[in-house]
DNA sequence: CTACACCTTCCCATCGTTGGAAGGTCAAGA
DNA sequence: TCTTGACCTTCCAACGATGGGAAGGTGTAG
């Protein structure tokens, strides 16, 4: 199975393929005689693992310590569940900020009337001499 | 008044002003006889502008515009909506994805036992083959 | 005069991803 | 067999926004 083969069987880009495998993610695969790249079950099996722990947000060296730990049959549950822990924990504080600006924005879209004038409480907010964020 | 003042004043790095203004962002300012950047008054009221838009987490093409119609009287407030509008609608999709994300991490790591036996309900998730994420 | 803080331009690194160029390989059809 | 096209290989570069740092000039205070 090569590279483009395995790209589409689990909806990794291939040059996202060779870029995790230049990074250390991937171990490098077998090579037929013309130096073309072959995937076995197995490779597939971890490729797809990354694809859904990158579907989850985790960073790179976030998912290098996960297949670590995937690995390790005497892994403890706990390092997995830290490290999981910890992303949810990033996510709350993005969901978080994220939500604190949508709602001051859609505030001030609120109050913009959005016609010809050319009045706007936008503008006139983005004006505003604030250091620190969203006071 | 100098780069390093400037940046002290706005809260925006010197490294981050000359950026803004290699991109265009921002005009090129006066220059003294030694050739250091100079800012006035209203340098800095757009230095600020930019600041409080980036705050936002407007893009620098959607402050590309802005600026535009910050500068220009007549422009219609519909415009301006339209950008804030836009954003927000961004911010809606972004805060619902890591939210979704979040609640399946949270509940995986919820079934989690997190103590040294290697039975891991996070790990076995990752393992799933799912092209579509999250389903 | 010297020390030090600042300025200038330049290049490089980040992170994850995408694009392209230049060249080799494979499989199908004429 | 030759050609065509789709694939593969490696390498280089860009994105957006930011940070670090080198090498060299400038400003100011002691």
């Amino acid at each position: 199975m090569n590279i483009g083969e395995a790209a589409k069987a689990t909806g990794i880009p291939a040059k996202m393929i060779r870029y995790y495998e230049s990074i250390g993610l991937l171990p490098p695969p077998n090579r037929t005689g013309s130096g073309y790249r072959s995937y076995d079950g197995e490779a597939l099996h971890r490729l797809r693992f990354v694809r859904r722990a990158r579907d989850f947000g985790f960073s790179m060296k976030q998912i290098k310590a996960l297949l670590r730990l995937w690995s390790d049959r005497k892994r403890p549950s706990r390092e997995v569940k830290a490290i999981a822990l910890g992303h949810v924990a990033e996510l709350n504080m993005k969901i978080e900020q994220l939500t604190q600006l949508r709602d001051v924005l859609a505030d001030l879209a609120r109050r913009c009337s959005g016609d010809h004038r050319p009045h706007c409480p936008i503008l006139r907010d983005l004006e505003r001499d604030a250091h620190s964020p969203l006071a």
